[in-house]
DNA sequence: AAGATTAGTTAACGGTGTAAACTGTTAACA
DNA sequence: TGTTAACAGTTTACACCGTTAACTAATCTT
C-alpha cells in the first residue's frame, strides 16, 4: 500500500479543498461555498476541482461525512472522561459536548441538522452510518444502563403500545440492543430535545432572552436523567 | 380607503409573486427560488419584480412572515377546539397542530426553523413579533394553567437558581406573564423538544425506523403533560 | 389635453456550476 | 530508455443567478 508521489499530492490537494471549503463555510455560511472561491483561494481554477469531486454536491457530501465524524469524535472524547458505570455523568458529558461542538462548529451543525441544501440530497447509504456513530453513543449508554438495572422508566411512560412500539423493539433488536421500546422512545425523544434546544439556540430563537442559556440546557439534561433515576441529586 | 384600479392590480401582482414563490419552494426547495423563475412563470421579466420587492431578501422576508402567520393561525384554530379550562387538551391539540402544519408546509417550516438562507439575515424587528404569535400560545396557556393552580412543577426541577433564572423571571414579567422561572424553562425546553422532534422527522433523521412516528410524538407530549399533571390519564 | 407617475421592457455587469477541448507533466511498460 | 497512457491543470463556453440603468408605454392626476 505504498503511495506514489502523485497519489500523495492528490490526497493532499483533496484534503486542502475540503479544508478551504470548511474555512469558507465558516466565514460566509454553509450553502454559500463556491467552487470558484475555493479554487482561487488555492491558486487554481474552478474546473480543476472536478478532478477531485464530480460535482459540488459530492464535495458537500464529503463535508457532511467529515462533520458527522468530527461530532462523533467529540462525543467519544466526552464519553471517555467518565467511568463506564457513571451512566448519568457520561450522558451529561456527552450532551454538553454535543452543544459545545455545535456552538464551535455551527456550519457543520447546520450541514447535518439543518435543512437540506436545495437540489442536494445526501446519499443515505453514506450519511446514515455516519449519523449512527453519534446517535449510538446515547442509545448504547442507555442500553447498558438498562441492562444493569440502573434505569427506572418514569410512570408517565407506562403502558405504551401500538404497532410503532413493536417496530421499535424489532429495530432495537436488529442493532443488538436489549432495551424496551418505551426506553427507545425516551432515548429518541431525548435526542430530539437536545437537538431541538441546540438548534433553537443556534438559529437565534432564544436571542430575545438576552442571556446565556447554558444553565437551562444543563439543568434540563439533569432533569431528564433524574427522571430515569440515572442521577439522584444535583 | 378606496383602491384605484392600479392599486388593485398592484396588490394582486404582489400576492401572485408570493404564491408563485411558494409554489416554487414547494417544488424545488426553499433556497432555490429564483426571481427569474418566478417572473417567467408569471409571464414577466425578472427586473419587473423589483417594483414590488427591493431585493430577493425582501421577498424572502415576506414569505417568512407569511409562514409565521400561517403557523400561528393553524395553532390558533387548534387552540380553539377545546375549552379554555382544558389546558392539557389544548396543549396537546396545539402540539399536534404544530407537527401537522410542519408536515404540510415543510418549506415554510424550514424557512422559519431551518438554517438561515445564505447571505440572508432576517430583520429581527419583523420576525421576532411574528414568531411570538406562535410561541406565545404555548406560554400563555401554561401561564393561565399555572395561575389557576392546575400545574405542579415536577420534583426534578425544584431548587433551580442562577442569574439565568432571575433573568427569565424578569423577562416573563415584562411580557405580563406571572409564571415562575422554572416553569418558563419547562415551557422553553418543551418548545425545544417539539421543534426538535418535528425537525428531526422532517429532515429524515428518523427514516431508518421505517415507521410513522405519530404515536411517539403523541405519547411524548402526553408524558410531558402528565409530568405537569395537566393530564391525569391517557 | 398635458404632465407626472408607474409597470413593464431590454441590455448589461459580475457572479454561479459545469462541460468540452486542450496542454503539459508524471507514471508505467516494452 | 523511449513510447504511451493517465492525469492535473488550463482556457473557453454555456446557461443560469441577482441586480442596476436606461428606456417605453400605459395609467392616473390636474
Amino acid at each position: 500500500m505504498v503511495q506514489t508521489r502523485r497519489e500523495r499530492l492528490r490526497e493532499a490537494t483533496y484534503e486542502e479543498i475540503k479544508s478551504v471549503a470548511q474555512k469558507q463555510m465558516r466565514e460566509q455560511g454553509a450553502v454559500a461555498l463556491s467552487l470558484r472561491g475555493i479554487a482561487t483561494e488555492m491558486g487554481l481554477t474552478a474546473p480543476a476541482l472536478y478532478r477531485y469531486f464530480n460535482s459540488r454536491d459530492e464535495l458537500v457530501t464529503a463535508l457532511i461525512v467529515d462533520a458527522y465524524n468530527s461530532l462523533a469524535d467529540a462525543l467519544s472524547v466526552a464519553n471517555a472522561t467518565k467511568a463506564h458505570e457513571d451512566y448519568g455523568g457520561r450522558f451529561l458529558a456527552i450532551s454538553l459536548a454535543f452543544r459545545q461542538w455545535a456552538l464551535e462548529h455551527p456550519q457543520d451543525f447546520s450541514l447535518i441538522y439543518g435543512n437540506p441544501i436545495p437540489g442536494y440530497h445526501a446519499p443515505e447509504e453514506i450519511t446514515t452510518p455516519a449519523a449512527w456513530r453519534s446517535n449510538s453513543q446515547f442509545l448504547q449508554l442507555l442500553n447498558d444502563a438498562w441492562r444493569e438495572g440502573k434505569i427506572t422508566i418514569p410512570p408517565e411512560y407506562t403502558g405504551l403500545a401500538s404497532s410503532f412500539y413493536t417496530r421499535l423493539e424489532e429495530w432495537a433488536g436488529s442493532r443488538g440492543l436489549t432495551i424496551p421500546a418505551t426506553l427507545m422512545q425516551i432515548a429518541l425523544t431525548g435526542w430530539g430535545q437536545i437537538q431541538g434546544m441546540v438548534s433553537l439556540e443556534l438559529n437565534g430563537q432564544f436571542d430575545y432572552l438576552e442571556h446565556d442559556i447554558s444553565d437551562m440546557y444543563y439543568n434540563e439534561i439533569v432533569a431528564y436523567l433524574k427522571r430515569l433515576s440515572l442521577i439522584i441529586e444535583t
